[in-house]
DNA sequence: ATTGATGCAAAAGCTTTGCAGTTCA
DNA sequence: TGAACTGCAAAGCTTTTGCATCAAT
């Protein structure tokens, strides 16, 4: 892993921009679209190459748990999301109560047989207010 | 949500079994590889297919938390897993830690702002053993 | 000047779907 | 019988890659 030299281009720029300035979790197709409001020629190949480098320089972070598209977080705080099983929407939930992060964050957790543990994801599904009222019937998925 | 009738079909019973006789938690490909070892003329898509429905009537259990590629789990205890950050192994992970699992699943968690919790997914994240023996250096990914 | 980064288009990888024929109930 | 299911092929979607060009250092 040799230390690469980044160049700090104006789609990098951008990029990074919108994605701090958002409180969502926009997926790269998302951050295409409102990169492009100020860098009309930008492609969606160079909004991915540059999330995923990002992604890898620590500086953002991916969110892969559940769905089938990667969405991007800008917040490095390390907080956990929940993710509507209906409509797919996703949202911080910081006021996870504080003895459950703590029991994963601190007080180290040893790994199984020999894996190292770097870190951990958790993610809660629920049904978001705005789904509720629409329905009342339960989930569709039997996902946990 | 109408209570759909289901054919005990062939195919659909030999995926389980595959997939209950494996420790693993494999993709829908490799376990249409396994399946085709006993019908060899079953399609990828009957795979899909079945292990959509399987999931959703909550006989086996979805995991598409991380990497690109869904897996399954013939095991529907609820038990976390670990992902390695280098070769995408992911394993069960059993010995959580009492309190870990405890403060998550008993004490009901809150959900924020209008949400309803109906569960939660929690991945490690680590490198495995023989990942670990391979190389020194640190992980690829910035992944937590 | 170098060489990383871009835009475009094409390809790749996973998953879903349309359809005609088949099979379980 | 008839609805659920299958196999096949094609399409869909997200993400990656090859390549010629551009631009940051």
């Amino acid at each position: 892993l040799e230390p690469r030299s980044h160049r700090n281009t104006q789609q990098r720029r951008v990029i990074l921009e919108e994605l701090r300035g958002l409180p969502s979790h926009p997926t790269a197709s998302d951050l295409h679209q409102r990169v492009r409001s100020r860098l009309p020629k930008i492609s969606l190949s160079t909004v991915y190459r540059n999330l995923q480098l990002l992604a890898e320089m620590g500086t953002i972070r991916k969110l892969e748990m559940g769905g089938s598209e990667a969405r991007f977080d800008g917040d490095l705080d390390h907080h956990c999301h929940v993710r509507c099983v209906r409509c797919g929407r996703l949202d911080d939930y910081r006021e996870v109560p504080h003895h459950v992060v703590h029991s994963l964050t601190g007080g180290r957790v040893a790994g199984p047989d020999g894996y190292d543990i770097l870190g951990y994801q958790l993610e809660f599904s629920g049904i978001c207010p705005e789904c509720r009222e629409q329905r009342s019937d339960g989930p569709i998925a039997g996902e946990v």
